[in-house]
DNA sequence: ATAGCTACCTGGGCGC
DNA sequence: TGCGCCCAGGTAGCTA
């Protein structure tokens, strides 16, 4: 019988964590002009359509008037039309050193000078982020159009999203996943938010009622404001590390990383099952597997 | 149109 | 000791 070893469980960006490298990305980096962009690895810039020359060239001497956010994406605002958008895929970070004194560290893809003498590297293992420069749309850069709002965005509409999710033919646990449904949500955060709930990730959504949609909904974004409250605190001032050493955005977790720990509800050992080609973590005695799984 | 599958990646952990 | 396999998962793009 296979044990599943204990993992450090939340070290994939989703909606909280990008939240706080947003903050710090406008901190240290709102109203700065870019002086020069080097490309260390051309595969963080695959999707410019310019390639990696181009990009250096046309970003070099924006000055970034704004860092936004759409769901796990972010932008910086630039003073041309382009949009400089961000996306830290699985291991993506940012980190801001003094030029004089910034370490070339071997997952570093991009470097950006900075006009207050401080670089901004982006740095990724895994190399499923990236930058890329595109034009602006209305308030939203072309490439984000098809992104739906997420719960921290004012905008946000708790019934629109419920109709949205209803509206899907497929199973809960997919459609929580779906960006154009909500955006933000990763495996962690629908684990956690189908435990809150106690609805089975296989659920079909077309089953729902619009309390069952409301409420899971409103358990996923519960629980990233949760995250957002402990961690969006903990950075530290010259550094905007997006995985957060100490794992602070872990430690809550009930379901995502448990196997065989006790439900924190009822004590049952929860269960990791393969799902999407990912990890799936439930209570089998809370959340009761749909008698005809879609 | 839409649901669902797969490629894309690296490095840590583990079995042999 | 060292090799090689497995695993983590967000998203674009493809297929049916």
């Amino acid at each position: 019988m296979r044990r599943s070893k204990p993992r450090p469980a939340a070290d994939v960006p989703e909606l909280p964590e990008v939240e706080v490298v947003r903050r710090g990305l406008e901190r240290h980096a709102q109203g700065r002009r870019v002086l020069s962009a080097t490309v260390l690895h051309p595969r963080a810039v695959r999707r410019d359509p310019a390639g990696a020359s181009g990009f250096a060239a046309a970003l070099a001497g924006q000055r970034i008037e704004a860092v936004r956010r759409r769901g796990k994406y972010l932008w910086f605002a630039l003073d041309s039309a382009d949009a400089l958008i961000a996306h830290l895929g699985m291991s993506g970070q940012f980190r801001v050193h003094p030029a004089a004194d910034a370490p070339e560290h071997r997952h570093l893809r991009i470097r950006l000078g900075l006009d207050d003498d401080t670089v901004l590297d982006f740095l990724d293992q895994r190399t499923f982020g990236g930058l890329a420069l595109d034009p602006v749309g209305a308030d939203l850069p072309a490439p984000l159009a098809h992104i739906a709002r997420d719960p921290l965005d004012p905008e946000f509409d708790l019934d629109s999203a419920v109709a949205r999710l209803r509206a899907k033919r497929t199973e809960l646990k997919r459609a929580l996943l779906d960006q154009t449904v909500v955006s933000g949500i990763g495996n962690i955060y629908a684990d956690e938010a189908l435990w809150r709930s106690g609805f089975h990730g296989a659920r079909p959504t077309q089953k729902l009622t619009r309390t069952q949609a409301k409420t899971v909904l409103q358990h996923a974004s519960d629980v990233m404001t949760e995250a957002l409250a402990v961690g969006g605190t903990s950075f530290d001032a010259l550094y905007v590390n997006v995985n957060g050493e100490s794992g602070y955005f872990s430690r809550e977790l009930s379901a995502y990383g448990q196997a065989d720990r006790p439900c924190p509800r009822c004590g049952t050992p929860i269960v990791r099952e393969h799902f999407m080609n990912r990890s799936s973590f439930f209570c089998p005695k809370c959340q009761r597997k749909p008698r005809r799984p879609s």
